[in-house]
DNA sequence: TAAACAATTGAAAACTTGTTCAATTATAAA
DNA sequence: TTTATAATTGAACAAGTTTTCAATTGTTTA
């Protein structure tokens, strides 16, 4: 099969600098211990650090790092209350990359 | 807001294992370059390395070495025919993941 | 106020990825 | 059979990410 070669006459084409960002969030993604932090999360609750290493066996100053990350990317948000410091979703899309997880089928 | 302190028996979890496969294949999507080839091959067809070099400009060896990378990943699968060697997508998902960011809103 | 707790900071070490370069393979055309 | 074209290889370097460590901040409890 060959590519077409009749195109429609604008090509559809997102910038060089959306790609950008988009790639950032990605990587932002790209990390098992941050897709178990997102499925966590993924509920829409708030979770403090200490609730979050009750469920991920990590040291404390790796799961900041990890938060930090993401909090950076705009894919979290952060609240204090007392001495705990609240996490939580604040991409929506997040959620349907997560749900594609789900349910896509890669061998394993 | 909290944590849910009442939650279903059985939470429901994607192994470790899973998560980091997804992670791969996010770091194979977290490069705008690479996600300025999947837009072009998202259309289903086969282009050859030359074609996608007139769209995308960059260093052949350079091209190669993105295409190689989401190859091995599972995300495209290339054919030779003749002195060209035609790359196309090898995973449907991909193609929500690239709908989905032409529609998200991510400030700019 | 001192001790304990929750989380973070920033720097260094370890590791991975991206880019460049020169050389190479395979095929087609002259 | 030589030359040109299409794409790849692998090594070397540069850039970026992840992990660890020691020290620190802010808050609560004793």
């Amino acid at each position: 099969m060959e590519a077409t070669t009749t195109m429609e006459a604008t090509r559809r084409r997102i910038s060089y600098d959306k790609l950008g960002m988009v790639a950032e969030i990605f990587s932002g993604l790209a990390h098992p211990t941050r897709l178990e932090i997102l499925e966590l999360l993924e509920d829409g609750g708030a979770y403090s650090v200490g609730q979050i290493l009750k469920q991920i066996h990590i040291d404390p100053t790796l799961l900041t790092h990890h938060l930090t990350k993401m909090k950076h990317l705009g894919i979290l948000r952060s609240s204090k209350q007392g001495r705990n410091v609240y996490y939580r979703l604040d991409m929506p899309e997040i959620r349907d990359v997560l749900e594609c997880i789900q349910n896509c089928k890669i061998k394993i």
